[in-house]
DNA sequence: ATGAAAGCGCTAACAA
DNA sequence: TTGTTAGCGCTTTCAT
């Protein structure tokens, strides 16, 4: 079921010509300013709305955006980024396609030629996972924005999370409460996200005069490897006093191992996080402070450049951006208990 | 920038008019199979993609479906259903259009109108949780699919899972388990899931001759009313063996105060959750038994269904399509042990 | 300030 | 079997 009303209609009935209507909407040429208002009105009284796919092909601006996602789903993450995307491109009068690779690139070689056939003004490129990437080539002149994911070519521009930042100011925050044994508990496989978290753990630690081990597990940054992270601490280094934990879910495997020691949180172990992944952060008791990582920020922010780029505006921003994040206090650090 | 190449390029190089061109790539009309195959080689290797735009603007038939969701992100359940969608979709030749509204019913007619001025062939309405809903009436005669609600006007098909049975299938793996004595942790707040759920659960141990008790908690389905519901019921219920959980997050809870009070699960406290909301259900020590909600499969039927809809086809499932659910057996569920 | 007319790239009657 | 032609609903020169 198409449009009823299309713009013949309202020209017809305002008495004009369909040029003055689309003129008179599109509030573009010379249009007197009582004709305008009228055939608005008209416009608004016939319910009338443009068929975007006619005005797409005739102006050759779908005011399509693609967003290319490696997981939408899989993780939770990634929601916000989305939702943050789309609202920045309802305020532009853009809409979003959204498509999710499920991490197999020929797939996604596919879903963008899809993309690309609709005639996308433009793409995001977002990954799941904070990384260096290779944009695939069909994306070719195509204006791209790369979110949580920096373009391995240094051509395509970037957004992602500060993530030296990240370990700063969590480390700072638990130096202030007065800690000064703390350990960072990360994972083996190397990465944007640990790297960056690490070296801002490092680097506040030494400017404060203090050094503190970093714990390292194999495996993916879930629960089992804060279990893994957690007992290793204890056994290795039980003058610990708080814990920078690589995300909330390795937090949850150092709650539940704390719990099992008798070890109480805040009291005699601080923690925290990074993600602000509410169903963990808000669900642990008690309730975790964590670094909430920019997704939102992240999506308005890659749709606010990525439409500066195609109408040919000036990019405020770098090419490859960081964005800062917060921290969010809740109840899982306090000051260390005098010995 | 558009596609290069257009259909008039590869009629021109394979010699033949647009006409045939189109019939040829579309396996339409009369075409011989060596000028068939011949344009279709042409247009691979000119890398030739048909304007989407274009063709849609001249069959009326867009090949867009609207996904219409009250939170995709804000909640991280709801993932698998756009990618089922999006999978079905593929296959069909079909392109989702997601838009999120944040529960704001206005935007959300905002969204709808302009997924309309998209010309889209369809629109699935998908709900984050199970409930009853009214179809926005701008919808009007468009074909339409809910998806995790059920229209209150009953006319529009809907699909939804079939909350009783997940009741049943917990209720009865924990029965076979040996367990007589069990409890059921829900909501006080009523819903479809609640009810549903709640009914199953009865039912089944009515069925098998018990009877256990029913603890309701205010709130929202999080950990919080877990560990409430758990409190509870250790200070109620004493005897009880095993429990139920309204989800996931509720058997988290039920984790933390278990845990606290010396409870060892599941030697002696078995656990089931609902949803398989796998940073929870995996992340939990030990791993959780819980009922997995067919988000992926409720995503791939709304699609099927809506382009049988689309294109006049009879649709195989009733009109209020119940999707069965299955048990993941984890490791929270053991044989009680003899008192 | 307004309107006539020419397409955007494709599909589908209708002709040949 | 293949080609000619007329649009789909809108935007945009270019006249008036």
């Amino acid at each position: 079921m198409a449009q009823r009303v299309g713009i013949r209609e309202v020209a017809r009935q305002a008495g004009v010509s369909v040029t003055t209507v689309s003129h008179a909407l599109n509030d573009r040429g010379q249009v007197s300013a009582a004709t305008r208002e009228h055939v608005k009105r008209i416009a608004v009284e016939l319910g009338y709305a443009p068929n975007r796919i006619a005005s797409a092909l005739r102006s050759q601006r779908s005011r399509l955006i693609g967003f290319v996602s490696d997981e939408i789903a899989a993780t939770p993450f990634s929601g916000r980024v989305i939702t943050g995307a789309q609202d920045a491109a309802s305020e532009l009068g853009l809409m979003l396609m959204v498509v999710d690779s499920a991490r197999d690139s020929g797939l996604e070689e596919r879903q963008i030629d899809t993309l690309l056939a609709q005639q996308v003004d433009g793409v995001v490129y977002a990954r799941m996972f904070h990384q260096l990437a290779d944009v695939p080539a069909t994306l070719g002149a195509h204006p791209t924005m790369l979110v949580d994911a920096v373009d391995r070519a240094g051509v395509q521009p970037s957004i992602v999370p500060d993530e030296v930042q990240i370990g700063r100011i969590a480390t700072e925050h638990l130096i202030e409460a007065g800690h000064r044994r703390i350990a960072h508990l990360t994972l083996e496989q190397q990465g944007e996200a640990r790297d960056g978290r690490e070296a801002g753990f490092l680097a506040t630690m030494r400017e404060c005069g203090l050094s503190g081990p970093v714990i390292r597990v194999p495996g993916i940054g879930d629960a089992v490897a804060g279990r893994r992270a957690a007992t290793e601490l204890l056994r290795r280094h039980p003058e610990i006093t708080a814990v920078l934990c690589f995300n909330d879910q390795v937090a949850m495997g150092v709650y539940q191992v704390a719990q099992a020691a008798g070890l109480r949180i805040p009291q005699q172990l601080s923690v925290v996080g990074v993600d602000d992944f509410w169903p963990i952060s808000e669900g642990l008791d008690p309730v975790l402070t964590t670094v909430a990582l920019p997704h939102y920020a992240m999506g308005r922010l890659a749709i606010t450049r990525l439409e500066a780029l195609i109408s040919g505006q000036p990019d405020a921003s770098p090419r490859e951006a960081r964005l800062a994040c917060e921290l969010v206090r809740r109840a899982s650090v306090a000051s260390p208990s005098t010995p």
